[in-house]
RNA sequence: GGGCCCGUGGGGUAGCUUGGUAUCCUUCCAGCUUGGGGUGCUGGUAACCCGAGUUCAAAUCUCGGCGGGCCCA
């Protein structure tokens, strides 16, 4: 191997990414659309361990899984003044259905309020019926214009949502801190640090009360947004005439809520955590927890071959998903390909190993060891620690990142505080001059008793910024 | 909206200026060999985006289409 190996470094980032989501065999980008690229079994069974994480976030808060067609009538879509605004420009439209026009367009719903809200303001009858907490996963579409990348800007999103409604503002409010309980809960699992900003009135969501960010930062030191809470307030529920019966006989409009997140999370994964070799796959969600390798001597085949298979049976049973990779390839080359993929344990058996009762073990971020053949329990203490280091490492890198400044800075890097006014025209400013876009106020609040680094008036809060994706 | 670049086996490429037998690496398949970090050898499968034009002859030149990428507003 006499080139260059690729490494996810600042400048080399975004070429690494590209080549190791085709090689480590999470998608296909050859599909002929833009935008739209294959899911492959390893990538899809990622995807869904990722699922499945939200999907027990979700029932342990009570919320109830639906699923709504794809389809959205135009006359549905434009209840809602300023959500069309945000959106018109990046619709799919049906217009046809064999050989005849439509009477009315059909659009791919981009985001699904405008398919959801209809049907709740015929559900919700009463203050009885609420919170309602619904949640969907599908696929959406969105005709994004700048460059599409595999699992961070493409056309179809698969795309996880939450929408609520409640009786009060202040219940809607309750529901957004538990929303970033469960993102704290989640990317945890995920070995993920965020941080949470809500963003300047001049970006959020179109039709949003306010909307909260969650971001990652990505070697290339751009951030990437990974989910979004949304307070709708009762901006899609007056259009929408969603009200309830209150108890006093009166009728109210609901307050509304969404949580919004999509395989960019997996885009997090991918870059927060590989390396030169490939992925590091969190083991909350490796496909593959496990690979045994045996290593192989003429007249042991027989011997380890027996060994691998009852230690994979082992290993099964106290929870680890196991896979015993008995091609006929080299061992090293073994080593190369599972590294690429991710998994976070592997085993060797060897001659050794048998005659010593011992295994081999490797993590995938580098710890090597032996343990007794008896003391495979161990494999789990291992794995959690693995999962600690890779958490740690990518908390450091994070932190190590932001940057409170008092003034502009032009080679500033990463993320970066300036202390605010709150007026939008300084805020603006402050992105062009630092060629970075604002991610918002940071959460939870953090005091300022520095001048606006703009107009220097007195600045009520921060302001944060960075490259974003 | 304005400008630029690129389409060659599954992946990555050479060849294009100056038209003539398509290069190398890798993957994949078969066999032997090897096996604690990409084992070695032999053989095999497999490509010039589409259409038109120029020409005895087009991957190469011209025009059009489709697809991909980049930069600027």
């Amino acid at each position: 191997m006499g080139e260059e190996v690729l490494k996810p470094t600042k400048e080399k980032f975004d070429e690494w990414y590209n080549e190791i989501v085709e090689k480590a065999d999470l998608c296909d980008k050859r599909y002929p659309i833009k935008g739209m690229n294959v899911w492959k079994p390893y990538g899809w069974k990622l995807m869904q361990n990722i699922d499945k994480l939200i999907r027990e976030e979700m029932e342990r808060t009570n919320h109830q899984e639906v699923c709504f067609p794809l389809l959205i009538p135009e006359s549905f879509f434009k209840k809602e003044e300023e959500h069309i605004k945000g959106f018109s420009s990046e619709v799919y439209w049906v217009t046809h259905a064999g050989k005849n026009e439509l009477e009315e367009r059909l659009l791919l719903r981009p985001t699904s309020e405008t398919a959801l809200y209809p049907l709740f303001s015929l559900w919700i009858r009463s203050h009885a019926d609420l919170p309602l907490k619904t949640f969907q996963i599908v696929n959406t579409f969105r005709y994004e214009t700048k460059m599409t990348k595999a699992f961070i800007r493409v056309r179809e999103i698969h795309f996880f949502e939450a929408h609520t409604c409640h009786e009060s503002f202040e219940d809607a409010e309750k529901q957004i801190r538990e929303d970033l309980e469960i993102a704290k809960r989640f990317f945890r699992k995920l070995c993920i640090p965020f941080i949470i900003s809500k963003r300047p009135d001049w970006d959020k969501f179109a039709g949003a009360f306010y909307s909260i960010g969650l971001d990652v930062l990505m070697p290339s030191m751009k951030t990437l947004q990974v989910g979004s809470i949304h307070q709708y307030k009762q901006n899609f529920s007056i259009p929408f005439e969603i009200k309830f019966e209150g108890k006093d006989g009166k009728h109210y409009y609901c307050h509304q809520t969404t949580y919004g997140m999509s395989e960019r999370v997996l885009g997090a994964i991918i870059g927060i955590h590989g390396d030169e070799r490939g992925l590091k796959i969190p083991s909350s969600i490796a496909p593959i927890k496990v690979v045994i390798i045996p290593i192989i001597f003429k007249g042991w085949e027989e011997k380890i071959l027996e060994e691998c298979k009852k230690l994979k049976k082992e290993i099964e049973e106290i929870g680890l998903t196991c896979f015993l990779d008995a091609r006929d390839k080299t061992p090293g080359s073994k080593f190369y390909d599972w590294e690429l993929k991710g998994v976070p344990l592997r085993v060797e058996v060897g001659p050794k190993d048998l005659e010593n009762k011992m295994i081999t073990i490797s993590l995938r971020d580098g710890i090597k060891k032996k343990i007794k053949r008896d003391e495979i329990e161990k494999l789990k203490d291992e794995l959690k620690e693995y999962d600690e280091r890779i958490y740690k490492k990518a908390e450091e890198f994070l932190h190590k990142n932001i940057h409170v400044l008092k003034e502009i800075c032009k080679d500033a890097e990463g993320i970066v505080e300036l202390p605010w006014c709150g007026k939008e025209e300084c805020g603006k400013e402050m992105e062009e001059r630092m060629d970075m876009k604002s991610l918002g106020i940071p959460l939870p609040e953090k005091e300022c008793n520095e001048k606006c680094a703009i107009c220097s008036d007195k600045a009520t809060t921060w302001l944060r910024l960075a490259r974003t994706y």
